[in-house]
RNA sequence: GCUGCAGUAGCUCAGCUGGUAGAGCGCAUCCUUGGUAAGGAUGAGGUCACCGGUUCAAAUCCGGUCUGUAGCUCCA
């Protein structure tokens, strides 16, 4: 008999040689039908491995990430069986589970596939689900591994076999189907309900643009047809939020191909709304102790070398911007923090100076690849949210939790409900890449784990994701239709201090070189700007709004009343516009409703005589009629909730 | 940067296998002066992204460039 000790602690008896299927069977019909794959001693494995030593067990569902990406790797298969039936002598690349979904890469040699053929595809992919053929793993050794996959023509897999050592290589055979894999799978097919093809891209071999360009099948499967309606659904939605689209439908950004690809122009209400944001910002770093700076758009070209960028990203970049007379030469800042560095340099420092916060709308220029861009996610000028913390080694930890608090009150005033963390360290295995002593480092990582334990948040180690120069902790929300964005970032810097010789006086007289932090809890204010489109569908929470109101007179008689009362309103703070236009008042509505104004005030012969507004909240009708004060007092209390 | 796809009015798009351009919305003017999601009429707007080629003839076919887009690679 052999102990199994489950997720709860309770330890249950079984013969050796028993299944997890076998465990799931014992606890629960449903639970049997629901599982698979399980989790043993931390390794995940399929349900029909025998387990012959005394284990900890957790069987895996549809809800644990690894359950969710067992069934998407099993579907790969699925998709890469069909793909082997309806076009015979095609060569197999690879086949992961990704987060949404999974793809395989595929040499299609002579045949045309394009996505007309998606639903003769999950055709056979369906028709391959009913014939239930179980999925068996067999270990091989790697002669026959290569003879296998040599024999076929798999040019791909015979390579990917190569670089395997003997004794660790795996089969799973399903059908006629033979792949070479890792696993684990699910026991046959029958679980996967549901598969929609999504879409074609070129994908080379191994990330190399070298070698040969294979096509990337994505798709994604459910183990119930109504979720994959959902998430179809959730995709329409996603479109409907695309940033660029409300972007240009609500007049906030535009493009222009005189002015240059990945520059972004901000139209009145779109700066609006960025004001809007960093003032926002910028009121609570006052209170955090932060000091505005400005700096100017070049810096000379020495600074980045001795900044250490130029050899980094020198190559990647704009080219130098040079003087005609001298021919000295300055780059466009790609970074605000050099020239922070020479504002810390401006003047000795005592110990007593630090913690020293430089806060920066700094607009900086990056050179990204032109198939890189997007919208407003991804482009070559873009301003950081930046500021750069000097501080001792022994204020690290609580600088970082400082900054943590400030983005948490970002997070709340803007609803972004659910973010959560991740911690870039290191590669242990390989620490020659990066800058700066391993005793810094191993200061700096523990100071990070540290300030989010404090903080109890909850944050997932990276290892080999931290910058050249120094650890991270980056912040990721969830937004209104539960997609992953990256925002926020501090980050740990021991290499610029170095680098441009910073120091201060301790209180032992002798000089010590500081810290440096940089963060950006935005990260900057176009990509976050983007996210927030997106979170909101272009529903702004009212304190950012461009237009909290719009008023709509009943008919052109009322344009002067209008006016008034939105100079009125102004008075109390408040921002709108009016409905000029000669169109009835339904017209009206439906226009402002369409346009998302957040408050519609109708004035009418009734209000204007009684001074009261009827006031209309977009997508929620009528509230009645109001004073024009207690309107103000409505939007005043619902800002007051969330700031 | 690489590969695929696309570019027609301010916006969204139609225009089959070549015969020199269309709709809806928006905009302007006029009529209408209205009561909680589209009142009516009239009108203006396009070197069909750009450059070159094939052809009697190109929005349409071919080549190149630019821009966008889906991915890949990259991201201080």
């Amino acid at each position: 008999m052999i102990n199994i000790t489950l997720p709860d602690g309770s330890v249950h008896q079984y013969e050796s040689g028993v299944t997890p299927l076998d465990i799931a069977k014992g606890i629960s019909e449903g639970l049997a039908r629901n599982v698979l794959a399980a989790k043993v001693n931390d390794k995940v494995m399929e349900l029909y491995r025998p387990i012959n030593a005394d284990s900890t067990v957790q069987l895996l569902t549809w809800n644990d990430e690894e359950g969710k990406s067992t069934f998407w790797h099993t579907s790969a298969h699925l998709l890469a069986t069909a793909l082997q039936e309806l076009y015979p002598g095609i060569k197999f690349g690879i086949g992961p589970s990704i987060e949404n979904g999974f793809y395989y890469d595929i040499d299609f040699g002579d045949y045309q596939v394009s996505s007309e053929d998606f639903a003769k595809i999950e055709k056979k992919m369906m028709e391959l689900v009913q014939a239930k053929t179980p999925i068996r793993r067999r270990e091989v050794s790697k002669a026959e591994a290569l003879k296998t996959f040599g024999d076929r023509g798999e040019v791909y897999k015979v390579e990917l076999i190569n670089d395997l050592e003997d004794g660790t290589i795996s089969f799973y055979d399903s059908g006629s189907f033979t792949d070479l894999c890792r696993g684990p799978h699910l026991v046959d097919f029958s679980p996967i309900k549901a598969v929609k093809l999504i879409n074609l891209a070129g994908a080379y071999w191994r990330g190399d643009e070298h070698r040969p360009q294979l096509t990337r099948v994505y798709a994604i499967s459910f183990p119930k047809k109504k979720e994959l309606d959902e998430y179809l659904v959730m995709l329409e939605e996603a479109k409907k939020r695309d940033h660029r689209k409300i972007g240009k439908e609500m007049g906030l950004f535009m493009f222009s191909d005189m002015v240059g690809k990945g520059l972004p122009i901000w139209l009145p209400k779109g700066t609006d709304l960025r004001l809007r944001l960093q003032d926002f910002l910028s009121k609570i770093q006052k209170r955090y102790g932060y000091k505005q700076v400005m700096t100017p758009h070049i810096g000379g070209k020495q600074l980045y070398v001795t900044s250490g960028h130029w050899d980094h990203y020198g190559a990647d970049s704009f080219r130098p911007i040079t003087t005609p007379e001298e021919g000295e030469e300055y780059l466009l800042k790609p970074m605000n923090c050099p020239h922070h560095c020479m504002i810390y340099k401006n003047e000795p420092m005592s110990y007593k100076d630090l913690p020293l916060r430089l806060a920066e709308f700094g607009t900086v220029y990056r050179y990204e690849q032109s198939g890189e861009l997007h919208g407003l996610t991804r482009v070559r000028s873009f301003t950081q949210d930046d500021a750069h913390i000097f501080c001792r080694p022994d204020q690290v930890k609580d600088e970082f939790i400082k900054v943590m608090e400030i983005i948490e009150i970002i997070f709340k005033a803007l609803s972004f409900e659910n973010f959560e963390a991740q911690i870039s360290l290191r590669d242990p295995n390989n620490t020659t890449k990066y800058v700066g002593t391993d005793e810094n480092w191993a200061k700096a990582e523990q100071a990070i784990v540290e300030a989010c334990q404090e903080k109890g948040l909850k944050a997932k180690v990276e290892y080999g994701e931290a910058a050249f120069y120094g650890p991270k902790l980056d912040f990721m929300v969830k937004d209104a239709i539960g997609r992953r964005w990256q925002l926020g970032t501090i980050q740990v810097d021991y290499n610029l201090p170095e680098r441009f010789g910073l120091e201060y006086i301790g209180s032992d007289g002798m000089k010590h070189r500081p810290v440096m932090i940089h963060r950006a809890p935005f990260g900057s204010m176009e990509r976050f700007c983007a996210v927030l489109i997106e979170h909101t569908g272009g529903k702004f929470p009212l304190w950012l709004t461009p237009d909290q109101f719009i008023i709509l007179p009943v008919s052109e008689k009322y344009v002067e009343e209008a006016k008034a009362m939105k100079a009125h309103l102004e008075d109390m703070n408040l921002r709108g516009s009016i409905d000029m236009r000669d169109e009835k008042i339904g017209r009206k509505i439906r226009d402002a409703e369409l346009a998302k104004y957040p408050f519609m005030l109708i004035m009418g012969e009734k209000e204007i005589g009684e001074g009261t507004l009827s006031v209309r909240r977009q997508g929620a009708g009528d509230l009645g009629t109001m004073k024009p004060e207690d309107f103000a007092a409505l939007i005043g209390k619902e800002i007051s909730e969330v700031m």
